[in-house]
DNA sequence: GTTAGCATGTAAGGAGTTACATGATTTT
DNA sequence: AAAATCATGTAACTCCTTACATGCTAAC
């Protein structure tokens, strides 16, 4: 759990600093934070929510007094202060683990979590290690070792373009970070329920 | 090795079919065949090899008799001829595993060798399996359930856009499939067709 | 009345990584 | 003289998927 799986487990977190919530509805919602093609099966979650809760990080209440009229008993996972506070150290963190291409996405979809210069770290970061890719790509195909044929061609070239585009997206995200955009207020951590009080910028 | 692992025997088969070679180079070409980050290691190629061995595949040839002066003894693989039917056989599979995410890519980079129709199906494959999710993610995103904040809605957008340009592009590789384009370069500027000859079933 | 969704788990296994083990050769 | 690259492998481990096991409720 300590590379990959630190992904999973900080989306976990996230999702139930957002609030409680039993198994079946993390699995949703990890999905389309996860985002395309993956789907997290169960048997990655529900060890992954026993971990957490051996780890003091959450603790599971059985919903058995209000079975809901017939309803399965649901187990709704909570976090613990413990567990807060791990979330909230995950934030801070802006090491190469922060931009690699398993974490940078989780990362991101808590950036309104997260502060400000740890942000435009992180985007940096992704950033760098993106060009570095497209360098490392155009120096092999200026070498020109490999089989070139119409589709190898026309692959490499769709793939180093998509990855451009990807940069110029970077960019385009650290500029309006420092210049103010985005704003985000200032991290809410008391209210228990968030009654909307700003979406738009 | 059934459903994965096929994606990486498919390459290694390729690769060897274009030339005999040691491992340590196959690991190169590799690389830049799987693309983007991808780092294949050693503890996967080689019992890989190992396996395609065992199943008549290639056989392993050992450098002995002309060490090069001093240079190790390098194992040089080499495609046997049943290695070569499966090679073929693989190549005119179009099936819904020759467009899922893990071997696309793969058979993308072997169209040169394959039949025209087997590419069009395989792109047209790939690119609706891409509609189904852009359909899936919009559904959900008008559903409107999740967590909306400035980034998470960002994230999203951007997701969208690439899956969007993505399909753009096996649209644009299939038109120029259909009429003729790619192996024999008719170099067709004209496009005489503004109607559209129909491309969604 | 049967399919689809809700709900929770376990067991077996696959694919791949990291770290180890070893050593020669070329480049800086 | 050191560092990088060439070269071949193995063992342990991790993350995750598939398939199994169970059973309830809502919609069609």
């Amino acid at each position: 759990m300590s590379k990959r799986g630190a992904a999973l487990e900080l989306a976990v977190l996230g999702l139930l600093h957002d609030a409680p919530m039993h198994g079946y509805e993390l699995r949703k919602q990890l999905n389309s934070l996860l985002g395309w093609g993956r789907v997290l099966s169960y048997g990655t979650l529900y060890p992954c929510l026993k971990a957490l809760g051996k780890a003091g990080y959450i603790v599971a209440t059985e919903q058995k007094d209000v079975p809901a009229r017939g309803r399965r008993a649901r187990i709704v996972y909570k976090l613990t202060a413990e567990g807060k506070e791990r979330f909230t150290q995950s934030l801070e963190e802006s090491g190469p683990a922060s931009w690699d291409d398993d974490n940078f996405g989780i990362r991101f979809a808590f950036f309104a979590r997260t502060a400000s210069p740890t942000r435009v770290r992180i985007l940096e970061g992704r950033r760098s290690r993106l060009e570095d890719r497209l360098e490392s790509v155009r120096l092999s195909a200026q070498r020109g070792r490999e089989r070139v044929d119409a589709y190898t061609l026309e692959l490499q070239r769709h793939g180093l373009e998509s990855v451009e585009r990807e940069v110029g997206w970077l960019t385009e995200l650290i500029e309006r970070e420092r210049s103010g955009g985005y704003q985000d207020p200032p991290e809410d951590t008391s209210k228990p329920d968030t009654s909307k009080p700003d979406s738009s910028k």
